[in-house]
RNA sequence: GGCGGCGUAGCCAAGUGGUAAGGCAGAGGUCUGCAAAACCUCUAUGCAUCGGUUCAAAUCCGAUCGCCGCCUCCA
């Protein structure tokens, strides 16, 4: 049985989609004004881990992800650009896309773009307008908090005790209370703007969620997720204007990733520990590595992200590749001392659970890591049986469906590397070890690594 | 001020009542021409501190200390 821990009510509880063996899922998605960072990534990540495990689960998903390609910060960098917003947007819904497939996550069902959706949230605002839940007010429209009873129920914050903070109303529009929230802004001198039913201007940050979830998904749908900074005000405003509008469940369940600070400091570009994922690569770090990392602590633990970290994900990886290259490089036994198959049951048995507790990344590799050392001890001793290297294959297969960290090794036969192997062999034959060494150095500065095994040489790059 | 989270070895981290998973790093050993990989052994009588409940607590309760987040359209 699957379970999550879920926002709205603090508790633990079963997963059970509203529709039997479907899951609909909305995952909150960047907003394209600049790369995303390593703390994004953990966010989409995450959303990568539940897509998989859901999927791995046999439940038939549909996943969408917004863009918001529309808003203060898009709007305002577009222009120190000199580009137009939809060009300057486009560039980072690009680099979004690369980005996350370098990283090696699935794509989601769905990328609405918020620009193309201006009619339905139109749509929404009027409802909300016909309703008494919004106003106008100078030609801007907000959503009257008030009028939603149970505001706050998700972020278990009683409107009445917020901060009216000088910095709460950044917005210089009039709105009967501070904490009510816009859905339409009027247009301005400058900015973007569409000419709509509800006069020209642009959406409101939170009414695009709203509007695209409720399109591709329904007015319920099951899963709803995003960074904890979401929690309020945007996912609380969300469930106002949904429900305010269906007058129905809007989410079943709500799952928030928490945050992580780089080398125990909280991520600012003013500390420099600010990265994005073409940075670390440009520094020489695997991909994988990072998506390991990133994957390794559960999504609702804060993450210290930190260089030592990003070394011991990649040693952690390697072991796995290795030992993967050792099943398949190992000649079988006919029979052996002790039965793999329990312990490779139970390896698979542990996974699975861990998984199913609210995601527990953490105890899943341990699992099999578990597996590893146990194989790994059979192999020094006496072998494994072809049926038992199926069955370690096999789960490890579905490991990969769930993590994707294990990318196939790449088989380019390097000519020259083969090569000096083969003349390697011939030096080692000769007992010519200073030739041997020459070539094992040569290649090591190459950044090849050779390994003698029992079945000949193999090398790999590190 | 309001709400919430966290504190487990050098580092990362699982474990929410039954006697401390796992990974990285480190030390010693086995194997190997050397090396790598792998394996074996070692590395927390203790889970921030102090009390309490219990046959039994890292796990539950209380207090204290420390760190952090949100309440600002930052994942």
């Amino acid at each position: 049985m699957i379970k999550f821990l879920n926002t709205l009510t603090h508790r633990i509880e079963d997963f059970h989609p509203i529709t039997q063996g479907e899951v609909r899922m909305y995952t909150c998605g960047p907003t394209v004004y600049s790369y995303a960072h390593i703390g994004n990534f953990r966010t989409f990540l995450f959303e990568d881990l539940l897509r998989r495990f859901l999927k791995f689960s046999g439940l038939r998903l549909t996943q969408v992800m917004n863009i918001t390609d529309v808003d203060d910060k898009t709007i305002r960098d577009s222009k120190a650009a000199g580009q137009s917003l939809r060009d300057f947007t486009e560039k980072y819904t690009e680099a979004f896309f690369s980005d996350i497939a370098t990283l090696g996550a699935e794509r989601a069902e769905i990328y609405p773009r918020a620009t193309d959706h201006i009619d339905e949230m139109v749509t929404l605002i009027k409802k909300l307008l016909e309703s008494g839940h919004a106003y106008e007010k100078d030609s801007s429209i907000y959503y009257r908090i008030k009028s939603f009873p149970s505001y706050g129920r998700l972020s278990g914050i009683n409107p009445d005790d917020l901060q009216d903070g000088i910095s709460s109303d950044v917005d210089e529009y009039e709105k009967e209370s501070p904490k009510d929230f816009a859905l339409w802004k009027t247009a301005k001198e400058g900015e973007p703007f569409w000419e709509t039913e509800i006069g020209p201007g642009r959406p409101g940050w939170h009414i695009e969620c709203s509007a695209m979830s409720m399109k591709y998904l329904g007015e319920s749908f099951d899963i709803h997720t995003g960074g904890v900074d979401n929690i309020f005000p945007h996912h609380e405003n969300e469930i106002a204007q949904s429900e305010a509008v269906a007058g129905k469940p809007f989410v079943k369940y709500w799952l928030h990733c928490q945050h992580l600070i780089v080398e125990g400091e909280k991520m600012s570009k003013s500390k420099g520990n600010f990265f994005t994922l073409r940075d670390l690569l440009a520094d020489g770090v695997d991909p994988m590595a990072i998506r390991y990392l990133l994957l390794s602590v559960h999504y609702r633990q804060m993450m210290n992200f930190t260089r030592n970290g990003l070394e011991g994900a990649a040693s952690s990886l390697r072991r796995l590749t290795d030992f993967l290259r050792s099943i398949r490089d190992t000649t079988f036994v006919e029979k052996n001392t002790g039965d793999l198959s329990p312990v490779i049951k139970e390896a698979r048995r542990r996974f699975i659970d861990a998984m199913e507790s609210d995601l527990n990344s953490s105890g899943a590799l341990g699992a099999i890591f578990e597996l590893v050392r146990d194989v790994n001890t059979a192999l020094q001793r006496d072998g494994v049986t072809r049926v038992e290297a199926a069955q370690i294959e096999s789960l490890f297969s579905d490991f990969n469906r769930v993590f994707g960290v294990l990318v196939p090794p790449k088989t380019v036969d390097d000519q020259d590397i083969l090569q000096l192997i083969e003349e390697r062999k011939g030096a080692r034959a000769r007992r010519d070890w200073k030739r041997a060494d020459e070539i094992r150095e040569k290649l090591q500065r190459l950044g090849i690594i050779l390994e003698d095994a029992a079945k000949g040489t193999r090398f790999k790059r590190v």
